[in-house]
Formats: structure tokens, C-alpha cells, sequence
DNA sequence: GCGACAG
DNA sequence: ATCTTGTCGC
């Protein structure tokens, strides 16, 4: 089972969420994926019609099936804005509830969002990573920086810039389609978060992780 | 003042 | 995130 560090109080304020992030970023680590990784979980939140409700979703797959072989959802409400760069206080929440319902424990959670590519460099992935202390890739399906557009081909990559530093990839999973963005969460190096999302995607642009999971949330969403 | 701004 | 039809291409 998954034990969800304590993170004391959850900020009710921007100033205090910024200092959180400040104090937590120290503890991402960089060292590689432990030897064996073989499941992956996709994370997401949906929305209700209620303007508050939120449905966090969490799916394990098994990397060499790419099949699911564990799940879990939670309802529940939001209590933090929509503020950029301070998008996990929104959303960390229900999904560490979510993942706490898990039976299958993921080598690496996949998050949908950023990690390093982070105005502070502790995006949603680095967050997660640091309060379950597992492995963590960040993928966002638009940029937080600049990049030079990567060749046309699936794997092709690029670098992604903040303020002029590398702080993650942007990266063709189809050929000729909008690349996706991946960065460093949590125990792991860019190279083996990008081979990791192109084993999630041999079929569209987005991780098969980050497809189940949101598949579940929205249906979850409408009713059963 | 103007543009940017993960989901 | 979410509200939504048709359309182009493999």
C-alpha cells in the first residue's frame, strides 16, 4: 500500500503554497528508476457539473501488456484555486487520495501536468514524487517554456527552456503531431522518463496511462 | 500597458 | 478543466 507522506497543513494561501514548494523542492532526487519497473500509474482529475467537485483518477498499468491491473477513483471537492504554478494544490489532494486506494502499489506514477518545468521547479510530478516518495514523470500536453519544434519523427525530441535552462523535453510520441512534454518528477532522469512515455505510446500522442485514467475519471464523472 | 498563464 | 460539428487523412 501506498503511504502518502504527511505534508502537515495544506496552504489556504498563494504566499504559503509558494513557500511549500520552496521547502519540498530540495527533496526531489535524480538518482535513476530502481532495477525493476514494471507497472505504471496514470493519474488525472475530472470535473463534475458542480463547479466544486473533482474526481481524481488512478489507474496501474502493466508496462509489457499495457493492460490495467488496478484502479481507483475519489469524488471530492476542490479547496484551492486554479492559480499557474500552483496547480498541484488543486489537484495533489484527491489524487493522493486516490492513490492511497490502490492494492497494486505502481513502480511510477505518471502524472499529467509538469515536474521540473516548474516556474520553482516543483511542478505537479515533482510534488506527488516527493509526498509518496516514488518515481515520477511529469507530461504535459502544452509547454511551461520554449523549444525549438523536434524533428518529425516518434522519439524525436527537443529541448524544453525556462529561463534559459533545460528542464525537460518536448517530445514526438506520432509522427507529425504536436509533441508532448515531459520532465523529471521524482527518482528518475529525463532520458528514462522519456523512454518510459514511448512505451506508453505506441498508438496516439498521449501515455496509455493518462488515457485509462482519464476514461475512468469521465465516466466516473457522468454517473457509474 | 501588454502578453503569458501546467489543468 | 469544460462547452461542441464537421472535417481531413491514414
Amino acid at each position: 500500500m501506498i503511504e502518502v507522506r504527511e505534508w502537515h497543513e495544506w496552504p489556504s494561501a498563494e504566499a504559503e503554497a509558494v513557500a511549500v514548494q520552496e521547502r519540498l523542492r530540495s527533496e526531489v532526487r535524480f538518482d535513476g528508476f530502481p532495477a525493476e519497473v514494471r507497472t505504471a500509474a496514470g493519474l488525472d482529475v475530472a470535473y463534475g457539473a458542480d463547479d466544486d467537485e473533482v474526481i481524481a483518477a488512478v489507474t496501474v498499468l502493466d508496462l509489457a501488456e499495457l493492460s490495467v491491473v488496478d484502479r481507483s477513483v475519489v469524488r471530492s471537492r476542490v479547496e484551492f484555486p486554479y492559480v499557474p504554478g500552483l496547480f498541484a494544490f488543486r489537484e495533489a489532494p484527491p489524487l493522493l487520495a486516490a492513490l492511497t486506494g490502490l492494492e497494486v502499489e505502481p513502480d511510477v506514477l505518471v502524472c499529467d501536468g509538469q515536474g521540473l518545468a516548474h516556474p520553482r521547479r516543483f511542478g505537479l510530478a515533482c510534488h506527488l514524487g516527493v509526498l509518496t516518495d516514488l518515481p515520477s514523470v511529469g507530461v504535459g500536453k502544452t509547454a511551461l517554456g520554449r523549444y525549438d519544434p523536434p524533428g518529425p519523427e516518434r522519439g524525436d525530441r527537443a529541448p524544453l527552456l525556462l529561463d534559459d535552462e533545460p528542464v525537460g523535453a518536448a517530445l514526438r510520441t506520432r509522427r507529425a503531431v504536436k509533441p508532448v512534454f515531459v520532465s523529471v518528477g521524482h527518482r528518475c532522469t529525463l532520458d528514462e522518463a522519456c523512454e518510459l512515455v514511448l512505451r506508453l505510446t505506441p498508438h496516439y500522442r498521449l501515455p496509455e496511462t493518462t488515457r485509462t485514467a482519464d476514461r475512468l475519471g469521465r465516466a466516473e464523472a457522468r454517473g457509474t
